[in-house]
DNA sequence: TTATAAGCGAGACGGTACGTCGAGTCTTCTT
DNA sequence: AAGAAGACTCGACGTACCGTCTCGCTTATAA
């Protein structure tokens, strides 16, 4: 049983990648009937897995959650000073960005999701909290205020991705430059010599 | 022939705006139908003002996008410091954001828009310009890309106004706050007093 | 009041001509919209002469009607043999015909109109009543059935002549011919000479 | 395949059919929603198998032609002397017609179609071309006027039929009493006798 | 090795929304 | 003050997509 779970399990995230694909790739407008074809799959066998869009838009959102979770537990945000870690999170993030882009777009409602929060949310204002008890953040902002800014910042970077306006690498850098010290000019930047090389 | 233009004008206005209310309500799911009914027209006389659905969606952009270069405009931004012109600007949009969230939900394209890059993207790019030649912004940082972040952290801030996470006030001064200054506790923490008293 | 009823009586007239005009040349597919602009006229007067498609039609109808009950009343049928005024009728059927095809295709109903049946049927139904009694025509047949089956002769010939098969004379003769003495060869031979010369 | 195809059939002609009834019921106004309602069948079905009303009006007329079609054939017309051999197609004629009296109302074009000459249109030509060269017909009279003109005394007997003011006996031996022998009293009738019950 | 169960492709079906179009009503402006 | 211009409602038409279903077929597991 274990055998054909597996396959299952296989299937699914074969026709989660490639709706994924799709979605990515065309903009928003794919139809059930598309997706199947391009999962080189039948649209029964399609509704089979999912049993509507809903549900493939959930799954893929929480396959692209699951992806980012693993890339957060990896990334041992507890072991790490706090702007570190941010840096590796928003790296991870953008990483995954191409999953996550169709999300964002609000074709997922993320609502009614534990794992999002579980996974992601969490880990990531437990750092935002850290932060502020070791004094690396500053006081005067909430952590569900930063989280859904980082995010917003996140989802900015990830659509001049992928329109081709900027890399992976230089987004990032952006959005943690932004996100830690601001765009204001000052004498703590030493960082943005690594990050400023928008076309 | 100006009153009947009139006339139109303002059935087409009214048309924009119960949708915009309709769409805002309810969650991204509404049929032309209840457009028309909310709208008190019927399905033809909304057809005629709108050629289809997409055509309704970017009239909203459009009108969103006018009242906000419309206080744009107000703002005076070149007469101002370009931080206090920032914070002016986010104040702005996150104002009139109750239509622009339905827009920034990716309803809308805000593809093949003229008029979006003219009246708010080109003046908020050379606010950014102006910054990085006066000194104010550093200078690591392209515009296009500040411009991009600035977006994604008022949608961001928009999206939590909405949830009702937050008031329209302390959203725009974390905003400000965490575009300007960063995250990062730091030397110019007097300065965040002025612009992120969070409630 | 007189010349204005004049008027209206020329404009209502010279709408049903345009409009039978634009029937008979396109096939049965006419709006409203057509109507009025071929016509030289606007929907909205053309609604206001008259109410409805139908009555439009009906109009049509009621102008062709009159054409041919003045023919019927011209033709002096009462003081014709039986056969002779048939053949004079149908002669006159077919002359009117351009605007009877576009009737008798099914576009108006032809009920519920006083005015085709006491111009049109009931001088028809009189005139085989007489013949029956006269001893021309055989007994066995109701002049119900006779006006009808005349009347389905007549569109069938005037199907003919609208396609080019066959002129408007020999169409005529045919049906005379036929309504008369049939089509079984025969000892009456010598008659149809007098109304059935076919090409 | 080939169950999938009968049970295709089947519902096409089942939709025919109840359409058939339908349009012959009410007064030619049938709306396509009504039509798939009373073959109990979606709307959406119905469009699957009929993509536009004037496909299924060409079907109902197929099918018309085809059952008449059959008749025909089984009439077995060039076995029987002439005279005999139109009265039982006339008699096949109205026994159909109550498919046939839908489309002769010029619902369908009849147009482009191949099936309408070659199964029908031919065979009756024939017939009256043998009749011609047999002396049964007399020769002044084309056989394609007289096609027509049987097909029109047949349109309008149905007519009377469907009103009910003739049983479909009556008309068909007046039609065919007419057609063969004419109105007018002679020698030659003692089918009258046989034809002359209407109401 | 065969029987049985399970997944799969194919595709019909009902339902709903979209966008188009014509019919008929009504208001407003013009002459 | 009557008629022209044209906006509005209603409803049908034809299209497309969604989600459900049944029907055979294949394949892999079980006896």
């Amino acid at each position: 049983m274990s055998k054909g779970d597996a396959l299952r399990d296989r299937t699914a995230a074969a026709i989660v990648d490639s709706a994924a694909a799709s979605l990515a790739e065309r903009g928003r407008i794919v139809s059930m009937n598309e997706v199947a074809r391009a999962a080189g799959v039948s649209r029964a066998t399609l509704y089979r897995y999912f049993p509507n869009r809903e549900a493939l838009l959930r799954a893929m959102a929480t396959t692209g959650v699951e992806e980012l979770a693993a890339r957060v537990a990896d990334a041992d945000l507890q072991g790490l000073p706090v702007d570190q870690a941010i840096a590796r999170l928003v790296r991870g993030f953008i990483a995954v960005g191409s999953k996550y882009v169709a999300l964002s777009a609000g074709q997922a409602s993320t609502d009614d999701h534990p794992d999002v929060d579980a996974l992601l949310t969490e880990p990531v204002r437990d750092l935002f909290r850290r932060g502020i008890a070791d004094g690396v953040l500053r006081p005067g902002l909430a952590p569900e205020l930063l989280t859904e800014l980082l995010s917003g910042l996140v989802k900015a970077a990830l659509g001049m991705v992928a329109d081709g306006q900027l890399g992976a690498e230089e987004a990032a850098a952006g959005v943690v430059a932004v996100f830690l010290d601001g765009a204001r000019a000052g004498t703590r930047s030493p960082e943005p010599a690594r990050s400023s090389r928008a076309r």
